[in-house]
DNA sequence: AATAACATGTAACGCGTTACATGATTAC
DNA sequence: GTAATCATGTAACGCGTTACATGTTATT
């Protein structure tokens, strides 16, 4: 039930209506985090309001409907965090394509793996740009926020992913 | 159609039965790509015989049935890897955590940090001594092993976790 | 002789995607 | 006034999990 968690968080963070759920999970830092469509999310939503986790706090133009938290809801989300299981299942397509690579042939693993050590270089840089410009305007003691927590995790798996595409545009051999 | 083509990569590497392809998810590499138990892989290889992507090469003892990828499997997977999506989808339960941390005070967020800034050392560890002792039996201009390709993947990412875990650790709010 | 590991298979249910339907508000 | 965006909702189908059922071979 990890949507039902994935979106106690998003609500957390700030109330909200499906459709706005909806694009949040398309967007940096949750993109890398879960992912749902309005679809899915509508009837987890109704569910949720049924099981006491949130509720509807009010109503807006266009029959938006913005949902909150509710005491149960947090505590939920507590007891969920504090037990996380012993292995995570993970499911990455990117990782997937990564373990495959080799059945291709040199010219062919290179062609996949240019865009990919381009498109993370340049999200490296976004990255760093905006954890240096939040690091200015912050006390170098103070604990991070949410945005700085996150944004060093995202960069830190960037780079990985960055270093070894490039690494492994260097070792491949060229044919 | 994720799943077939997991199936097909693990099927290339070698031939096996539908039970060792369940072990084989579970372990390192394809343990961080994708995951499928056995009552799910057993229909999808018998839709697979009949699409012409495996056969059954052999039987073995205790009903065991060998398969192996055939000509028309080979061209999927490749046809399957040149066409990448645009955008990957990512459902992670560990990032999930991660960025829900803070929703929690800092000690419990610390009592959930230190069990995986633990065991991501002990894996890099691992990772590590892997990959020198592979280096030391190659030529040092060889072009990598899938072996090799793939634990460098891993130890990059595995060392990205670690490293934000220790960051994390050092910056929270101790109280 | 007992237990663990090997090995295949089915059924019920829940999670997730695709396609469709409907309508309101905002920006040009 | 037309297109884009906002916004909710349903239905059919496919993917994935849990629980169950069955039998074989190797290890101790």
């Amino acid at each position: 039930m990890a949507l039902r968690h994935a979106i106690l968080g998003l609500l957390t963070e700030d109330r909200a209506s499906g459709y706005a759920l909806a694009r949040r999970f398309k967007r940096q830092p949750w993109r890398y985090a879960w992912h749902a469509q309005y679809s899915q999310i509508h009837p987890e939503l109704s569910r949720m309001v049924q099981d006491g986790l949130i509720t509807q706090v009010a109503g807006g133009a266009r029959g938006r409907k913005i949902y909150s938290v509710t005491r149960a809801g947090e505590n939920e989300l507590r007891t969920w965090l504090l037990n996380p299981p012993e292995n995570f299942v993970v499911r990455s397509e990117f990782v997937l394509r990564v373990l495959l690579l080799l059945t291709l042939d040199p010219r062919d693993a290179r062609a996949l793996l240019a865009p990919i050590a381009a498109a993370s270089a340049e999200e490296v840089a976004t990255l760093r740009a905006a954890i240096v410009s939040a690091d200015a305007a912050t006390r170098p003691d103070a604990p991070p926020s949410w945005e700085r927590l996150t944004a060093e995790f995202s960069l830190r798996s960037v780079e990985a992913q960055h270093g070894w595409a490039v690494w492994a545009l260097a070792h491949l051999d060229r044919s």
